[in-house]
DNA sequence: GTTCTCT
DNA sequence: AGAGAACAACGCTCA
DNA sequence: TGAGCG
């Protein structure tokens, strides 16, 4: 059993040499060293949100499972967050990420991949985060650079930014930041009306439809997450595939690239690529919009 | 990874 | 004491 | 109500 010391706890890794990836192995020690790299850029962006974490305790050959509620046996100092379910009355105990040592106690727990809510525990109804994912048939990226695009030009026209990151799997997700003036239903329904608007101008490449044996070999534009209580993959969160690939936040002309790949970055090559370009996602929050303009705008084309 | 049950 | 099993999510949509 | 989906 090691032991990492950060700051003044004292945080246990158990089986620090077993392997949870191959191509390269990649083991448990591996995965803490990872967190504690990127400790810096990704806490911001797990801050205040609940969690649902992605374990795999023995390793991403093995059928792993979702985890939600913050279990009893948790240090202490592992902080939760009491969020109500959605119907009524009950709330359920998630755990939050505010620093490293709870980063290197998801490690501990074999945590694979974090996916936070897209809103914070304070105001679980009202997003902070609006998400589209890109999720392509097979393995064509140059249909989820296309879509990547277009959705960027359609949100600018909305007069809305947006921020593309690859997902570590097959796809994106653009993001679009909001302060939180509307809740969680508005959000959806905006966002449900983009994607909307983006199938119909390319219903050769793109489709909103959910059933897989309905998609016609095209792009779906996933906007489902945009609802209580779901959550979409963190930044800098390593996926459960061969090579630890890890879903990273770009700049816009990276997706011009044709070499991009949803799995371009990984464990091993993200910490010296933020050494080169930092975090593209380190100001998003200081771009948050409210909707109601764009939501007009969107309505008026209608 | 942790907890519980069965030998 | 050790082996093995059970357990660890959830909201939305369509049929 | 449940299967399918992410």
């Amino acid at each position: 059993m090691a032991e990492l010391t950060i700051g003044r706890r004292h945080v246990p890794l158990g089986n620090p040499g077993k392997a949870l990836f191959t191509d390269p192995t990649t083991t448990k020690s591996d995965l803490a060293g990872y967190y504690r790299t990127v400790a810096t850029v990704m806490l911001p962006h797990l801050r205040e949100r609940p969690l649902a974490l992605q374990r795999f305790p023995d390793g991403i050959g093995s059928a792993g499972f979702f985890q939600k509620r913050r279990p009893d046996n948790a240090p202490d100092w592992v902080p939760g967050a009491r969020v109500p379910r959605e119907g009524e009355g009950d709330t359920v105990e998630m755990i939050c990420c505010p620093d490293e040592a709870t980063l290197v106690y998801l490690a501990d727990q074999a945590v694979v991949t974090v996916h936070p809510w897209l809103s914070r525990a304070d105001r679980p109804r009202h997003p902070v985060r609006l998400v589209v994912d890109l999720d392509p048939p097979g393995d064509d990226f140059d249909t989820v650079r296309f879509a990547a695009l277009a959705l960027r030009d359609l949100l600018g026209e909305l007069g809305l930014p947006a921020y593309p990151m690859t997902t570590g799997s097959r796809g994106m997700h653009v993001m679009v930041p909001l302060v939180g003036r509307q809740d969680v239903d508005e959000v959806r329904r905006f966002a449900r009306g983009v994607a909307d608007v983006l199938a119909a101008r390319h219903p050769d490449r793109l489709t909103t439809e959910m059933r897989k044996d309905r998609r016609g070999g095209r792009l779906l534009l996933d906007v489902m997450r945009n609802a209580y209580a779901l959550h979409a993959v963190a930044p800098y969160a390593p996926r459960p595939l061969p090579g630890a690939p890890v879903a990273t936040p770009l700049d816009w002309d990276e997706v011009d690239d044709a070499d991009l790949t949803a799995r371009r970055y990984t464990v091993r090559s993200v910490p010296g690529r933020i050494d080169r370009v930092g975090d593209p996602w380190g100001r998003v929050d200081r771009h948050a919009r409210i909707l109601s303009t764009a939501a007009r705008r969107l309505r008026s084309w209608r």
